[in-house]
Formats: structure tokens, C-alpha cells, sequence
DNA sequence: CTAACCTTGACACAGCCGTGATAAGGTTAC
DNA sequence: GTAACCTTATCACGGCTGTGTCAAGGTTAG
């Protein structure tokens, strides 16, 4: 009996019952449920929960964004489609646009190296 | 002069000139400038741009959606986390999910070192 | 059997997104 | 040199998203 219920698993992990029910509604995290239909979450659910939130603040996305994560994850058609349309970048070497592709190219290692140096010391303390 | 000025390319793929500049302005499509500061479209540009809303169309997604397939793609850390994420959904009450999770952070730093020199290698190939 | 939960559904509302329109000013083409 | 384009910036605005709250009713536990 180490499920909870949705207002306990809100409270342990900082969201409303409104947002577990959102969260749930966009297919992000679907607790099982009782035969009477109360949601049950468990240690996965909560865990998820927990670095959901996490993913979002660190990243600056949304719900949503994740959401369509999901779908492109699930939707190979979809995630095929959106690959070859992104892969056809003409991104030929002139002015600007290499300019900005430098610029993000170099953005992206500090970022990385800024992940690399955050997780080291979170991952010793997780 | 097979580059179209923003107000000809709008009319041979029908979206706006107003729409042009939004989709340049979410990143997914920056055409070259000419020195005054024109926006040229060229074959490659149309192209994607008429492709562009038939993604759309054919798949019920949105302008942002795309924007952030991109930054997936661009954004190693990002994707790793998202897909990390995602990957945790096998909800099975087995405590073993816990447990990969934890695997899972632990090589997060060789996946990361592995982007950073691929990544290196890359650029130079780009 | 009652209190305190849970369920779905609906109304509300701020904020953002996609889009149009307009302004003030620079560029191009004839 | 003027008409017709282009640029950025700004205001506007309907609709969707994320979130709260309430209503009407079912479930659980002491």
C-alpha cells in the first residue's frame, strides 16, 4: 500500500491536484487507478513528478513541450517528417548565418560545461 | 537573380510577409541579407517554406512545435535530458526503475563527454 | 454514518502565440 | 526624384494554455 493519493502525491512533490490531473491529461504521467477510480501513484509516478519539475526549471520549457517530446516519441511518422524537414537546413557557410551557427555552436559548450560541472557537484549530493 | 524579396516569396508560398519574418524570428528559417538588410529567399528557402505548411498541416502541429524539434536537435543536453526523461515510462511497480534511473545519471557524464568531442569533430566537418 | 477524501465537468482568467495593421524611416528601380 | 518596395518596432486582438475554484456526486475509513 505504498501508493498515494493525488493529494498526498502532490503535496510530497510540490504540485496541485490540478496540475497531477493536467500532467495526467496530456499523457505525461498516467497513475493507475482503483477500481473506484481513485489515481493511484506510486514511487515511479512520484519520482517522474519530481524531475519533471526539475526538467522544466532547468531548461526553460513547458508541459507542452515535453507533451510534443512525447508525441514525437511515440509518432514515427511524425518524428520522421519533422527530422527530414529540419535535416534539409541550407545552412551553406555565408555571413550571418554562420556567424549565428558559430555563436550557438559555442553557446552549447558552455552550456554543456556548465552542465558538466552542475551535475558533478548535484549528482554527489543526489 | 534567383533570390525573391520577402512580399514575392510570400506570394509563391503562401504565407505573409509578416509570417515570414515570425518563422525567421522562432529560427526556422533565416534567409541570407543582402547588404541593405533585405531578406533574399532563394530555391532552397521557398522550398522549405511550402514544405514547411504542409508539415503542419499533414500533422496537427504548430510553429512552436517545430521551433522546439529544432532546439532539440541543436540543444544536446536538452534532448538528453528529455529523452531520459521519457525513457523512465515503463511505470512498472518493480523497483528496478529507480535503479536504471540512477545507472542512467551516472553516464550521463560519458554521454556528455562523448557529445562535446563529437560535437568538436563535427564543426569542423559542418 | 459522517467527515474527508476522491471523481468529472464547467466557469474564470491571466498570459502567451500567431497574426494583422500601422508608423517612421531606409533602399531600389525606372 | 518618386513610387514602390524594404526594414524594425509597436499596438491590437482572438484563441489557446496553464491554473484556480466550485459544483454535484461517488468512495473510504474510523
Amino acid at each position: 500500500m505504498d501508493a498515494l493519493t493525488i493529494h498526498e502525491a502532490a503535496q510530497t512533490t510540490g504540485w496541485t491536484p490540478r496540475m497531477l490531473r493536467y500532467i495526467e491529461r496530456i499523457g505525461l504521467i498516467e497513475p493507475a487507478r482503483r477500481s473506484s477510480g481513485y489515481r493511484q501513484y506510486g514511487p515511479g509516478e512520484l519520482q517522474r513528478l519530481r524531475t519533471l519539475r526539475e526538467l522544466l526549471t532547468e531548461h526553460q520549457i513547458e508541459l507542452g513541450d515535453v507533451a510534443f517530446a512525447l508525441r514525437l516519441r511515440r509518432d514515427n511518422q511524425l518524428s520522421g517528417s519533422v527530422d527530414r524537414w529540419l535535416e534539409a537546413e541550407p545552412q551553406r557557410p555565408d555571413a550571418v548565418s554562420a556567424d549565428q551557427w558559430l555563436r550557438w555552436e559555442q553557446e552549447k559548450h558552455a552550456r554543456i560545461i556548465a552542465a558538466l560541472t552542475t551535475n558533478e557537484t548535484m549528482e554527489t549530493a543526489a
